[in-house]
DNA sequence: CTCTGATCATGT
DNA sequence: ACATGATCAGAG
C-alpha cells in the first residue's frame, strides 16, 4: 500500500484503533515465529499486516518518502494508573569505529525521518502478545528535540575518543541512549582507542523519552486519561470532561505550552542544577537555608535540610515537570549526600519498597529500568572533618552518576534474594548489608519510631524497608572523573 | 573510626 | 497519617 500524503496514512492508520495483532497478522507471523516471545515480529505484522508492505521488504517499509517512520511500541498501567513506555526504541547500531570520524549530522541517526508515526499497544504481562491490543498512534515530530539529541550524540562520542566505549551507560544521556545490543550478555566488539573490548550497544530512544511522548498524547486526548499528571493537568481535564468542551482542548493545551515552551538554555539537568546552585558554593546549608527562606535553626537541624534548599533553588519534581520538556522526557533523580575527602559519608537511599515491585522477572522490573535509566543528580556537601555535622556542611560540586552493566548485575542479584524472600516469607534471605560478596545494593530500615521494619516485612505491600546503594559504589561514582 | 538498624522534620 | 529524603546514634 502506498501513502501519498500525510494525512492519508493517518486515515488509514484510525482503523488500527481497538484490533489486537492477532486480528491484524493476515501473514500469520504470530504462528511462525513459534515463540510468542519474539519483540520483533510485532513491528512486522502491523507493516505487513495492516500496511500491506511485502515481507521481504519489511526492513525498508517506512513511509520513507513522508519523511516518518513507524514504531510499535507497548505501554504499560503502573499500580497507580499512571502509563509508562514499555521498552526503549532501539536504532541502528552504534559503530565505536567509525562515531569517532562522525558529526551528529553526518551519522544519518534519525535520517530523513524526523517524524515518528508511533503505534501503541497496551502490554499485559504474561499475556500472548497476539492479545495485546492497539489503543492509539500519534505523529511525533523529533526535530523540536534535535538540540538535545546532538548533545547526547556528542556525550557517546566523546567517551568512545576517551577509549571508554565500555564504561558507556544509558543513564548518562538524556533522550538518546546507548543501549546494550548484543545477542547474549558475553558478546563483546572492539573500540578504537582501548583494548578493552566493549559491549555492543545501540543507539535508543529512551523509555523516559517515549513515556513522555506517550503521556503528552494522554494528556491531549483525556478520554483515556487514568494517569496522576500535574493537579492543574487534572482540573483542566475535569473542567473539560465536565463542559463537554472537547475541541477546546487542542487551543488550551497548544496555548500553554507555547507560553512555556521558551527551551532553556541547558540542555541538560545538571546544567540546569548547577546555574541555579552557583551563587551558593562554599556556603553552609544553614547559610543558604536562610538566605533563601529567611529561617534559621540552632538546635534540631532538620534532617532534611538539603532537600528543603534543593526544593527551593531548583524545585519540586512537578514544579520541574511543568517548566520544560526537558524534565518530562527524562528520568533524573536529584539527591542530596554528605562527603568528607571525597568519600560518601553515607549510604544513598531510595524510596520505601513494595512487595509489589518484586512480582515482575528483574528483566521487566520498574527497579531495573529505574537503575538502568535514571540519572542521579548528587548534589554534594561537604564536611572537612567528622565534628561537621549536618547543617554545618559547604555546598561543594554536583555530580552525575549513572549505572554500568557490572553494577545493574549485582542489584540483580539483589532483587532475586527479595524476590525469593517474599516467595518463601523468609526475612532471613533478604539482602541486608553484606549478604553476599561484593554486594553494591542493600535494603535498609526507613520508618518511623517503633517500626520492627524486617519483621513486618510481609505484613503490608508498603513495607518500611528501601534500596540503599554502598558507599563503596558511591565513593567509585564520585571520583570517575570524566567531565 | 565504620557499620547498620533506627529515627526525625517536613510536606502533602 | 504516612511517605520521603535523608541523618542519627549505639554497637562493634
Amino acid at each position: 500500500m502506498k501513502f501519498n500524503t500525510r494525512e492519508e496514512l493517518l486515515e488509514y492508520t484510525k482503523n488500527i484503533k481497538g484490533k489486537t495483532f492477532k486480528e491484524i497478522d493476515s501473514q500469520h507471523l504470530l504462528d511462525k515465529s513459534k515463540s510468542n516471545k519474539n519483540k520483533g515480529v510485532l513491528g512486522q505484522i502491523v507493516e505487513s499486516g495492516f500496511y500491506k508492505y511485502p515481507l521481504n521488504n519489511v526492513s525498508e517499509a517506512d513511509f520513507e518518502d513522508l519523511g516518518i517512520e513507524l514504531k510499535v511500541s507497548g505501554y504499560i498501567k503502573n499500580k497507580d494508573g499512571s502509563l509508562r513506555a514499555k521498552e526503549r526504541v532501539k536504532l541502528s547500531k552504534i559503530d565505536y569505529n567509525n562515531i569517532v570520524n562522525e558529526t551528529y549530522e553526518s551519522s544519518h541517526l534519525l535520517g530523513k525521518c524526523k517524524e515518528m508515526l508511533i503505534i501503541w499497544y497496551h502490554y499485559i504481562p504474561k499475556t500472548d502478545y497476539g492479545d495485546f491490543k492497539i489503543t492509539d498512534f500519534q505523529i511525533y515530530d523529533m526535530s523540536q528535540d534535535e538540540d538535545v539529541f546532538k548533545h547526547d550524540f556528542e556525550l557517546i562520542k566523546e567517551k568512545v575518543i576517551n577509549g571508554k566505549a565500555h564504561e558507556l551507560s544509558e543513564g548518562d544521556t538524556s533522550y538518546l541512549g546507548a543501549c546494550t545490543s548484543g545477542a547474549t550478555s558475553a558478546d563483546r566488539t572492539t573500540q578504537p582507542f582501548s583494548d578493552i573490548a566493549p559491549k555492543p550497544r545501540a543507539y535508543s530512544l529512551k523509555n523516559a523519552y517515549m513515556t513522555g511522548i506517550l503521556r503528552e498524547l494522554k494528556e491531549k486526548t483525556p478520554d483515556i486519561i487514568t494517569f496522576n499528571s500535574t493537579e492543574e493537568n487534572k482540573k483542566l481535564i475535569k473542567k473539560v470532561k465536565d463542559e463537554k468542551i472537547e475541541e477546546k482542548i487542542e487551543n488550551i493545551i497548544t496555548f500553554e505550552s507555547t507560553e512555556e515552551n521558551k527551551r532553556l538554555s541547558e540542555k541538560t539537568v545538571i546544567d540546569y542544577v548547577n546555574n541555579k546552585l552557583k551563587p551558593y558554593f562554599g556556603k553552609t546549608q544553614l547559610e543558604i537555608l536562610e538566605e533563601i527562606t529567611g529561617k534559621t535553626y540552632k538546635e534540631k537541624i532538620p534532617k532534611n535540610i538539603n532537600k528543603m534548599i534543593s526544593d527551593k533553588l531548583i524545585g519540586k519534581d512537578n514544579e520541574l515537570y511543568e517548566k520544560d520538556e526537558l524534565f518530562r522526557k527524562t528520568s533524573f533523580i536529584i539527591k542530596n549526600i554528605p562527603i568528607r575527602n571525597n568519600k560518601a559519608i553515607e549510604r544513598m537511599a531510595f524510596k520505601t519498597l513494595q512487595l509489589s515491585d518484586f512480582e515482575e522477572d528483574w528483566e521487566d522490573s520498574y527497579w531495573k529500568n529505574y537503575f538502568e535509566e535514571t540519572a542521579l543528580i548528587v548534589i554534594c556537601y561537604e564536611a572537612e572533618n567528622s565534628k561537621v555535622k549536618n547543617g554545618y556542611r559547604k555546598l561543594k560540586y554536583v555530580k552525575q552518576m549513572s549505572f554500568t552493566d557490572e553494577d545493574l548485575e549485582s542489584f540483580e542479584k539483589t532483587y532475586n534474594m527479595i524476590k525469593i524472600a517474599i516467595e518463601k516469607r523468609d526475612i532471613n534471605l533478604l539482602p541486608t548489608p553484606n549478604s553476599f560478596e561484593n554486594q553494591l545494593l542493600e535494603i535498609a530500615p526507613k520508618g518511623i519510631k517503633g517500626d520492627d521494619a524486617y519483621n513486618n516485612f510481609f505484613k503490608k505491600d508498603k513495607t518500611k524497608v528501601s534500596f540503599m546503594i554502598s558507599k563503596t559504589l558511591l565513593n567509585e561514582k564520585l571520583n570517575d572523573k570524566d567531565e
